[in-house]
DNA sequence: ATGTCC
């Protein structure tokens, strides 16, 4: 059996692209990383192994806590982190749940081609940075009250369709049809919410970003065309989540879980692991108030999606309708969720944390939209601002090795203060510009050096890595055209 | 990720 001995870890090769630290000590589970040698390489010297071995302790954790082929250090456990805790007898953790709720990518269809938008890409990338709150403070593209945001806490996209922003057909293509039936805004507390008052329609900073794509391969024919993609198609990408709302959200309920119920904590080997024990009134609280920042955060790429389609109408002349911008999926890619899943051949109820991990269900599960449903759900997995992303499809493997779940993106390999020290904004942006002509605008410079595409994992091998165990299996690429960030 | 510290 081959062994491979990183940060003082021995990761045995289960098979190929499968690797397991084995139980020991106060670990409940084995942790399973899946990857492939190269993608190990890149692991480096930080926290990733030793906070996915924490993840195994915690309690009523089942079968083995798991990180992505892009997993990288988080707070308390890994971004890329997969745990699957019975929601019967064990846990909820905000902290693998990740503090922002319901960060996640949806992609928008147009009929325009590449050629529709050459030469036009400065005044539409000008016109989106325009129109599309970025950056942090800079308001929302609605400014409501504490009163509206509890309506879109506990309806989502519900309330979007009432207010004219969604339509029925937007929802039908969204996780969970955009709505978690569990939210209960009642667990939210007011300062999380006069944080989400003005943020409803905001990009924020960071890594999130919204971006016009072009379609440049297409692997599967027949999903493919279930998804309503082909070559050179014009795509819109959106990735954001539920801003200083679910921020606050998790925060608060760290520190309530902390103080709660120290002594089932007590063992653990980081307090940004604290969970709540199942059936126990904050573990109830949590999932109501996570529900709805989920909601909060669908709200929200709902309102950057409104807001674009207003946008390509001035640009194009036509309207949003006629260049055919409907939603082809939104996917969650921080959050926990009670899933029914086959443990030792038995059903059981588990709350499912992914954070950053994309559920990937395949063919035939009822959760994936019907439109979907022969071929399996849409998986959405932006890569970097030069490299470009994938659409691909869940796949049987989601169920037998990860319960239902797959990469979120590429994943970092440097710190953002390493990105500063060695990339500037502007060569970013002009060798964007002049060797690939990727428009980039944002507001501020220091972000597009954080998020230079060498600061990324390779999305290739993680989308290699996801298709060879058929996790999810790339269905169409796409590379970046106009990009707006914070 | 984040009113980038209550």
């Amino acid at each position: 059996m081959t062994t491979r001995e990183i940060n003082g870890y021995q990761l045995q090769r289960v098979r190929e692209h499968v690797w397991e630290i084995r139980q020991e000590g106060e670990m409940r589970v084995p942790a399973r990383l899946l990857a492939s040698e190269s993608l190990l390489d890149q692991i480096g010297d930080d926290n990733t192994l030793d906070q996915i071995t924490n993840a195994t302790q915690l309690p009523g954790i089942t079968t083995h806590a798991l990180c992505m082929p892009d997993g990288h250090q988080g707070y308390g456990f890994p971004v890329g982190g997969v745990g699957a805790i019975d929601a019967e007898n064990g846990c909820i953790s905000p902290g693998a749940v990740g503090f922002d709720i319901n960060c996640g990518v949806r992609l928008i269809r147009t009929t325009l081609t590449y050629d529709d938008l050459r030469g036009r890409e400065e005044e539409l990338v000008n016109a989106l940075f325009a129109n599309i709150p970025t950056g942090i403070g800079h308001g929302g593209v609605v400014e409501t009250d504490v009163e509206t945001v509890t309506e879109v806490l506990d309806r989502g996209l519900d309330w979007a369709v009432d207010e004219g922003y969604a339509t029925r057909d937007d929802m039908l293509h969204c996780e969970d049809e955009g709505r978690r039936p569990d939210a209960d805004s009642a667990f939210v507390s007011e300062d999380a919410k006069n944080r989400g008052k003005n943020q409803i329609g905001s990009l924020g900073s960071g890594n999130h970003f919204l971006e016009v794509q072009r379609v440049s391969e297409i692997f599967e024919d027949d999903v493919a065309d279930a998804y309503g993609l082909q070559s050179d198609q014009i795509v819109v990408m959106i990735h954001c989540g539920s801003r200083g709302l679910g921020h606050q959200v998790c925060k608060d309920y760290v520190n309530r879980i902390s103080e709660e119920h120290a002594e089932f904590n007590a063992d653990l080997p980081d307090d940004n692991l604290a969970a709540a024990p199942a059936g126990s009134q904050v573990a109830e609280a949590y999932y109501g108030a996570m529900g709805a920042a989920i909601n909060f955060a669908w709200v929200n790429r709902q309102l950057l999606t409104y807001q674009t389609r207003q946008v390509f109408d001035r640009v194009f002349g036509r309207s949003w309708e006629d260049m055919g911008m409907e939603l082809l999926y939104d996917v969650a890619h921080n959050i926990a969720k009670k899933e029914i899943h086959a443990v030792d051949g038995e059903d059981r109820e588990l709350y499912v944390h992914r954070k950053g991990a994309t559920r990937a269900f395949p063919a035939g599960r009822e959760e994936v939209p019907r439109a979907y449903r022969e071929v399996g759900q849409p998986v959405l997995l932006p890569g970097s601002m030069g490299t470009g992303s994938y659409v691909l499809r869940g796949g049987d493997g989601s169920l037998s090795e990860s319960f239902g779940s797959t990469a979120h993106g590429a994943g970092r390999i440097m710190s953002r203060t390493q990105a500063k020290r060695e990339y500037g904004a502007s060569d970013v942006q002009n060798d964007l510009r002049d060797h690939q002509q990727i428009y980039i605008k944002a507001e501020d410079g220091e972000t597009i050096a954080e998020e230079a595409p060498g600061v990324y994992k390779d999305i290739d091998d993680v989308v290699a890595v996801s298709k060879d165990l058929d996790l999810a299996d790339p269905v169409a690429r796409t590379v970046p055209v106009c990009n707006i960030k914070g």
